[in-house]
DNA sequence: GCCCTGTGCGGAAACGTGTGCAGACGAGGG
DNA sequence: CCCTCGTCTGCACACGTTTCCGCACAGGGC
């Protein structure tokens, strides 16, 4: 029905394995006889069939990517770069989009990675449980994990800790001693913790500074645009709760907070400096300063850790019996490495407009 | 190794065939067989090998998504509706980023998409060329585009020209007379002209409506918000130039616009109504009036029209032979079906201030 | 002249599963 | 009692590759 090697074989006049050998690039193969398949298979309109491919071989050129949303600019921008990274390293990339349903969770987990269909897995954002990552280790195959610390899987993402921390400096740098911090909720299991590391940040730096902190100077927020205009109108409507500077954990609460503070007369910098995390698409437009982050790169970052792990296809020629012992012994180090994240000053952040350079100790 | 399907039959005692026959459901199994067997590969933590399955059926459960960006509500949504609908369906995702760069471009055609790894194709606006469209069709397999007529191939979208219809007439019918239409670029090849559909709609509106239509009438824009704000803010720096409706081809557009205006001291919607199209998350924050589309939904109806063409796996007992004969004899409608977009009004439009109710011919 | 190594190629054995075919068994109708 | 039919199971082949092994040949060092 379909051409198969067989055919091409036919039409090069040479058999199977040779064709193999040349359309592949492994073991000898004369410089004409390739040619001579090469063109073959491309008038055949020849292709291999990579599900036989990969029963023989055991590599299926497919990792899979284990996200828990799609649509927000952290986790597309992530996608775009492992994707880019994947298919320029001859990967294919299958998707997994772990919605809070827990059923569907299970079924990705239980049913879908189990197959025997991905070489590795890049998990993003995924605080995965105890059972789960043994589902995952017990696939012996390489996981590499964006967004925070996981037990026994190298994992990837910036220093929040110390994101947060550069954040308030700046605007204690700047001379602001009434900060608030505007977050996710520090609680949230999900998504690694992020928010009580920026929070932990915050108040290291606030502490150092010599600066007070009350619980007044944390408030909670919808981690999305809205979320920050709602939490703007909530802080800023009371003169006597509104603080000269916000470290906000996002761009996103940062925009709806310069939204809000528009909306009832307050300028910024003038009467409000405000600082986001991430560089955001629109932070430039709204001259917001920020701690920026690049997710593609990590992503890219992520595939080029996950490639690392894999058995490099042609090179390794070692003996037969003692694979799995190499397996065991390959370098995989459980560690969590950190991206740097650094600090773009924009219009949004200015030294507090009444109070001089007043003493700081 | 690994434990295949014979361990599986030893486990419980029963042949290859028997083990295989219980777990894929076909063919006759004794119920306690069926238990035994399932009891067995629990067991012993079986999962079927997808590329031995794949191997003799020639199905692999996997669908093919191609998108030009991911990192836009629009795509990010669709790619959501998707993933979510096929891995309910049973089908995994494997994800095809199709960018600017044409080499990746021509790579995925000529090399991934064809190797044998996806039953069906899922296209998101994907203008391809003639080759492109004959390797797809050369594959024999589903396809099913969204965003607009593609040859050959059943598409589906909104009716771009009926949401700029709509949008404008609803500007009319408020009273507006002045109105611009800020959009994309009409002559963009890519996204299916989409732009000059959206424009047709508005051009259709005002001449039924007998206003008049000049060249200044029509703005041309970047997609996304700083686009619509720096075109609101050439737009409405100018005095002159200023009309009293704006209908932005996307809510994004909208948005911009909108935040030029509250920039420039433009109230909306006392002095500019503002509507944009898809009913964007943030619409509902601006209070922006909007034509809504749901391009989840038009993701999960993409995938229910790609599974239909698939020849049906489980259930069906049919006999074995004229498979082939069905599948060419298969319904494959290149149709263009249109989804429904209506309209959400908000706080962004209203009638116009200075002039009452004038005489509109 | 002989052995060894490097290169080039073909035969054939896997890889793990689905499924056609045949055989076995029990029930029911003649 | 025999035949048929439906249910249940096992044998064995096929799916399309990759790769081990063996053979052939050329060239160089002893």
């Amino acid at each position: 029905m379909v051409t198969g090697i067989e055919d091409v074989a036919r039409y090069a006049e040479v058999s199977k394995a040779t064709v193999s050998r040349a359309l592949s690039g492994h073991g000898y193969v004369a410089e004409p006889t390739r040619l001579r398949v090469v063109a073959a298979a491309s008038a055949l309109g020849y292709v291999v069939s990579s599900s036989a491919s990969s029963l023989v071989t055991g590599r299926t050129n497919n990792v899979g990517v284990l996200m828990p949303v799609i649509n927000q600019w952290f986790f597309a921008s992530i996608l775009e770069g492992v994707e880019t990274a994947l298919l320029t390293a001859g990967y294919d990339v299958m998707l997994y989009n772990l919605t809070k349903s827990e059923e569907a969770r299970s079924r990705v987990f239980e049913y879908f990675l189990v197959r025997k269909r991905v070489d590795a897995i890049i998990a993003v954002t995924l605080e995965i449980t105890a059972t789960e990552s043994r589902s995952l280790l017990g696939l012996g195959k390489p996981i590499v994990g964006i967004g925070g610390a996981l037990a026994g899987i190298p994992t990837l993402s910036i220093d929040d800790v110390a994101a947060g921390q550069l954040a308030t400096e700046h605007l204690i740098a700047l001379g602001h001693t009434n900060i608030m911090h505007v977050g996710g909720d520090p609680n949230e299991v999900r998504s690694f913790r992020m928010h009580a590391k920026r929070l932990l940040g915050f108040v290291t730096a606030m502490s150092a500074a010599g600066l007070p902190l009350r619980q007044e100077h944390y408030e909670v927020a919808q981690f999305d645009i809205p979320g920050g205009y709602a939490a703007g109108r909530q802080i800023l409507g009371d003169p006597r709760r509104r603080p000269s500077a916000i470290f906000a954990a996002a761009d996103e609460l940062a925009i709806g907070i310069i939204l809000a503070a528009r909306e009832l007369g307050i300028l910024v910098p003038e009467e409000l400096s405000v600082i986001g995390v991430d560089d955001h698409p629109l932070a430039a437009m709204f001259g917001l300063t920020s701690i920026a982050q690049r997710p593609d790169e990590q992503g890219a970052a992520a595939v080029a850790l996950v490639l690392a792990q894999l058995p490099r296809g042609a090179g390794a020629g070692g003996a037969g019996p003692g694979a799995p012992l190499d397996l065991l012994a390959l370098p995989t180090p459980p560690t969590h490495t950190m991206i740097p994240a650094n600090l773009v000053v924009r219009a949004s952040t200015s030294a507090p407009r009444h109070r001089g350079l007043s003493a700081t100790g």
